[in-house]
RNA sequence: GUGAUUGUAGCUCAGUAGGUUAGAGCGCCUGAUUGUGGUUCAGGAGGUCGCCGGUUCGAACCCGGUCUUUCACCCCA
């Protein structure tokens, strides 16, 4: 019996159409990676959940997906926790695997694994699908493919600059228009400091990160709904209503912050790179905004978000600076910085602006058609030419109906037709058929070449 | 995980006071046109109406469950 084929949620096919619009979008963020130095590697789709469990908090637990072990797994198991049916204890038991979350834990345990085969600072570029258990809606899927670059064993600024080029470089490439908000995690924690709430940065970053989506007034009641006093309150007012330039935020964090020295760090860090991009004439809009927080609690400098300024979606791209992330796996003081680019929603923002440049979709440039055995060898033999040239050229594999061959060619796009028949081939020709205006030459290989190179 | 929402041909969608053989457009196949496509014309194939169960003489339509789609919350690329 036929089942009703079917794909899990969250997930999706892409047809060779789709590929090529995607392939577009990988291959200009690749390059621009290595123009700024950086090289790629490949982690394993599944690492170890003790890699990973407890590196996104309660709420990223939840949201791995867990391998089932192999083989008779429940003679195995505490016979005690199935009777409990208590999930989260059982399932470690039966599982000791998971698919990757993202990038940056998996390369945390790459650099803290290959320490003493990698050379620090160690610039390294990853291009790889991720995976949540999440439930899908706009812009979010259970499988996406994150594009992260990241440096670790510096603490220069100057990496933190780089990559907001990198950022400018990859958007203006693809066309698309966005805005990068920056922020820093001193700061927050400045803020949090200055207003007697140190211990309560999570909550508060948590909460005024909301600000844009909910409004004030909501973002205040989750504040107090954190046992944050009114007083306290009261002070973050006209911290988060903070506007007009960069600079002038700036100026007067620096009177608000005075007596935080974490504080006038993150000020002094963020001022610092953004007169880098001052200076090297980055175009693309920066903009410090302090509500940005990023849920991720293991950023401890300069924060990142891209958002598209066109489409309404998610942010595109984020990251920031952890200083201490490979402490977890054994190696302590290596400093990285990194971003990711959201592949799965540039391409959604691609498709809805139209983005794509023409040259970017076609595939095959020539198709010969298939008249009979002798006279398709005569093509596959043209053809070697046509390869070796750099063409992209292909024979149809079947002696069909002309109707059909032509209709293969209309459908995949095809600009060129080549027909090569009991006349073509007496002479050692081809006709060439441009598929466009429908004009036909009779003519040489050679000629061919340059004609559809 | 919580709350909504969707599901009819390959695709986009019609269709009900519950009543025999469920429709359209596009696409697909065949022919007009046995070396010339994207146009036209003629014909044809294709559906257990998401799945399971219930109500009913009778269900694509009503009810329940389940899966799926989309959206919001949580969280996040």
């Amino acid at each position: 019996m036929a089942q009703k084929p079917a794909i899990p949620k969250g997930t999706r096919d892409f047809t060779p159409i789709e590929m090529a619009k995607r392939n577009f979008i990988f291959d200009t963020i690749k390059s621009v990676f290595l123009k700024y130095g950086y090289q790629p590697i490949e982690t394993p789709a599944m690492e170890n959940l003790s890699t990973l469990m407890g590196k996104y908090g309660e709420e990223g637990d939840k949201l791995l997906f867990k391998i089932l072990n192999s083989g008779d797994f429940l003679a195995k198991a505490d016979e005690q926790m199935l009777v409990e049916k208590n999930s989260v204890k059982t399932t470690l038991q039966i599982s000791e695997k998971g698919l990757r979350y993202d990038l940056t834990v998996p390369f945390a345990r790459f650099v803290v694994q290959h320490q003493n085969e990698i050379t620090f600072p160690f610039k390294r570029y990853q291009i790889q699908p991720v995976w949540r258990a999440d439930r899908p809606q706009k812009g979010r899927y259970r499988e996406f493919y994150q594009c992260d670059v990241d440096v670790v064993g510096s603490n220069s600024l100057i990496n933190e600059v780089e990559l907001i080029q990198i950022v400018d470089d990859v958007y203006k490439a693809l066309n698309i228009n966005v805005l990068v908000k920056i922020n820093n995690r001193k700061i927050l924690s400045g803020i949090a400091e200055i207003i007697g709430q140190a211990e309560k940065i999570v909550d508060i970053t948590v909460a005024i990160d909301k600000l844009d989506k909910i409004g004030i007034d909501k973002v205040n009641e989750e504040l107090l709904q954190k046992d944050i006093p009114q007083e306290a309150v009261d002070k973050l007012q006209p911290i988060i209503n903070l506007s007009g330039t960069n600079q002038q935020k700036l100026d007067t964090l620096k009177t608000v912050l005075q007596k935080s020295a974490v504080g006038l760090k993150g000020v002094e860090e963020i001022e610092t790179v953004l007169n880098y991009l001052q200076t090297l004439n980055v175009s693309t809009a920066v903009e410090l905004d302090l509500t940005l927080a990023r849920g991720l609690n293991y950023y401890t400098g300069a924060i990142f978000e891209v958002k598209a300024l066109d489409v309404q979606i998610g942010s595109i791209t984020g990251g920031g600076r952890y200083d201490d992330l490979t402490g977890v796996f054994g190696l302590r003081d290596v400093s990285g910085v990194g971003i990711s680019f959201g592949a799965d929603r540039i391409y959604d923002v691609m498709n809805q602006l139209e983005l794509y440049p023409k040259e970017s979709i076609v595939s095959t440039r020539l198709l010969f058609v298939n008249f009979g055995e002798r006279e398709a060898l005569y093509s596959l033999q043209a053809l070697q030419k046509i390869r070796q040239a750099g063409i992209n050229a292909e024979l149809y594999p079947d002696a069909a109906k002309m109707a059909k061959q032509m209709n293969y060619a209309n459908k995949k796009e095809i600009a060129f037709v080549a027909m090569t028949g009991e006349n073509e081939m007496n002479q050692g020709k081809i006709t060439l058929k441009n598929m466009k205006s429908g004009e036909q030459q009779l003519i040489t290989v050679e000629e061919m070449i340059n004609i559809i190179a």
